[in-house]
DNA sequence: ATGAAAGCGCTAACAT
DNA sequence: ATGTTAGCGCTTTCAT
């Protein structure tokens, strides 16, 4: 391995220079090379410009690997999301690339692909990786599986929802608030008959937003028939089945709250096969944004989560526990938006009776 | 969870536990314990037991920046997707990630979000982490910046198409093919007057498709029309305005075959908004399948990309590199699809003349 | 201002 | 079968 070599050979090409090439080509120790790099401080002009030289021709760049081993730390940041393909996902996602970006982090992605199994996986490989927190948005609510992740003491914080109500850091998005706002649109629309396409129950977020969902119809006055609430599962089969009970109702609802936007798409799908129209005989109003909202026919009004916000915020938050460790933990809910297309009629915003 | 121990204090929980502290645990040298790690080949069972005990009890991963800083080489790939938003490459990513979990590798993903200055920078940051590989998406269809990625000899990949044609391992489909296929099935319904939204000709994916549709416009005896054609950005503003442009037409077409996903969304909201129905006054074909394309009114006939293949091929196209580095540049090309839905009138797939 | 040297946690070659 | 030890590439005292 002792390769003698007087300058630039062409093994230097072909191998990655490591930091002893910089320091003897720029004829210094390696001491100095660091500090250089460093930033410079406490190196005399003349040294630290030959330093930049041999940089510079030999191509150099430090070992990440050696850096955090000496270092004891590591400016990387795991994140694991259920699903990739869900658009809501690779929104927060590019929030909090973006966030961590401007942090000097890189962002190591895992996607468990709905299942707990591969989420619990990913989790661990990222903690054998040593990375310096994670970021996580559950692909289940139940606590087994992460009371251990959390009794390692990573720094964590939750998106979506902290899973079994465990106390991490968490981001999430008013979801009673927002259930609530859909709800107000299509009363205002006139609708007296409005159905729930609601995701699982043992979901805190699928249980907000049918709060939300009943207590608008309590305010204004509307009966809650149990029959207009149906459950699936967050994903496009689900809202699928459901809405197509809702349509075998003998008395079917005018207008549908969709919980979720996978949910939304089958549910809009099982209108469309019984030759419905939307607005017209059935209006629909969704929750979560989709970048083709309104390429749909018709466009799509929804409650829009702020998704990008969401990763941002939730990138920021784990940057001020890496700084400070024992910070109280924290809940930062996001308000939704309403966005008015045309799936349920309307022109625009409507006020409220 | 109520281990009363002596020996595990209060620290260990609270620092990430070493090899060391396994070894001291477990009354063995690190040796020992690093080749029950390995696969404990040449450890008595006694011992092997005893370690493996204490490796549950402190909850002990082994530190990879160490083991890799050892080894000298790094298990984990970097990824570059243009748009992580874009369906089409969160499915090439899935495919990527589970080849490479498969092996052992993890994934470094990079969305340069149709920026090639951010795609710059995330290619930078993965080599200066060390990956051992790079699997790119490009942003763009230019030489520049990627030759001297090329030039530091990184094992890389390219999905989808080789910037400025250069000489790397490359995934890819038969755009031209498929181009065919698509405009296929719209002269067998009858159509002879047919539109094409194309992508902008720098890319060599735009190219082939286009060529595609001439060839087969040409074998059917049909005239080219340049008015027929439309280019646009890959985006869906970019099919929006092109579809516009189409309609606008003294002779607009009856059918267009669309070179792009999110340009196909663009142009399905062009027709609607000018009250128009599909597929009976203009059928629509689109290039790149979407989750959602079943839930498009009317649901879309597609020439769709086997996304998922494109990435595990990829993916096991870098890692046979990774074993062997000088093997011969490979280039992949894989089969399109007809998924023959309603946006073009048909039942089912076509048979030719 | 500069350099020598001690590790960070791990694996593998070498002893025993 | 088990232990001892020499680094991997880097940062950071501690000398000078």
């Amino acid at each position: 391995m002792a390769r003698i070599r007087r300058n630039v050979t062409q093994d230097d090409l072909e191998i990655t220079p490591t930091i002893k090439d910089v320091a003897e080509r720029a004829r210094v120790s390696i001491a100095t090379v660091s500090r250089v790099l460093a930033g410079g401080d406490g190196v005399s002009g003349e040294l630290a410009k030959r330093v930049r030289a041999a940089v510079r021709t030999l191509n150099y760049h430090p070992n990440r690997n050696a850096r955090n081993l000496r270092a004891g730390k590591i400016r990387t940041v795991g994140v694991v999301i259920p699903n990739i393909e869900n658009p809501f996902f690779t929104s927060v996602v590019r929030g909090i690339e973006n966030a961590l970006q401007a942090a000097g982090y890189t962002l190591l992605l895992g996607d468990a692909d709905e299942d707990p199994v591969r989420e619990q996986l990913y989790l661990s490989t990222l903690r054998a990786e040593g990375v310096a927190g994670i970021i996580l948005a559950p692909v289940d609510d139940k606590p087994e599986g992460y009371e251990e992740l959390l009794s390692t003491r990573v720094p964590l914080v939750a998106i979506d929802l902290s899973p079994g109500d465990l106390s991490v850091d968490l981001v999430t998005v008013a979801n009673a608030r927002g259930a609530r706002a859909a709800v107000r649109h299509l009363i205002n629309l006139g609708h007296t008959r409005i159905g729930l396409i609601s995701g699982p129950l043992h979901f805190s977020t699928a249980q907000e937003r049918r709060a939300g969902y009943e207590q608008e119809l309590t305010a204004a006055g509307l009966p809650l028939g149990a029959d207009l609430v149906q459950l699936g599962a967050f994903r496009e089969a689900g809202g699928h089945a459901a809405m197509r009970a809702l349509l075998d109702l003998p008395e079917p609802p005018t207008a549908v709250f969709v919980a979720n936007n996978l949910m939304t798409l089958g549910a809009i799908k099982a209108i469309h096969e019984r030759g419905l129209r939307i607005p017209d005989d059935v209006a629909i109003i969704g929750f979560d944004d989709m970048p083709w909202a309104d390429s749909l026919q018709p466009p799509l009004t929804v409650v829009a989560q702020p998704t990008y916000e969401l990763g941002a915020t939730a990138a920021r938050l784990l940057l001020a526990r890496l700084r400070e460790p024992e910070r109280p933990i924290r809940r930062i809910v996001l308000e939704t938006a309403l966005v008015v297309r045309s799936s349920c009629g309307a022109k625009g915003p409507t006020t409220g009776p």
